[in-house]
DNA sequence: AGCCTGACTCGGA
DNA sequence: CTCCGAGCCAGGC
């Protein structure tokens, strides 16, 4: 739905940087929505293809939410190794490597 | 209208 | 570390 609140959030996680990934509540602050971080899910969730980076939102604890198939998750975790997004053998990312930082660079030599 | 569900998060036990 | 409860919003019945 063009214009719809769900096109904030879509506009949100597109400034997602390659190689780094946001929480759904960043991207809900992002999206001018302190506090909705569900209803990311939520939108995301919605989503039909689209140029939409949405492998590179995880939850507050780094890792991919489980979803109802989890062949998504695969598929995210894949996505993100291939931007070169490290996860740990939990299979969470390293947040403080390549979580959305507004102070310090995502990419960090 | 109410009730349930879901790609969420935080604080407390 | 894990489990629970409360707050959160949109949709479908």
């Amino acid at each position: 739905v063009p214009g719809g609140p769900y096109e904030r959030i879509y506009e949100a996680v597109r400034r997602i940087p390659r190689g780094s990934v946001a929480t759904y509540g960043q991207v809900a602050e992002l999206a001018g929505l302190p506090g909705r971080a569900r209803q990311v899910g939520y939108a995301l969730a919605a989503l039909r293809g689209g140029d939409v980076p949405w492998h590179r939102v995880v939850n507050a604890r780094g890792a991919v939410s489980p979803r109802s198939d989890p062949a998504f998750e695969a598929l995210q975790r894949r996505l993100l190794r291939r931007e070169g997004v490290a996860l740990d053998r939990a299979g969470r990312v390293c947040l403080a490597r390549h979580g959305l930082r507004p102070r310090r660079g995502p990419r960090r030599a």
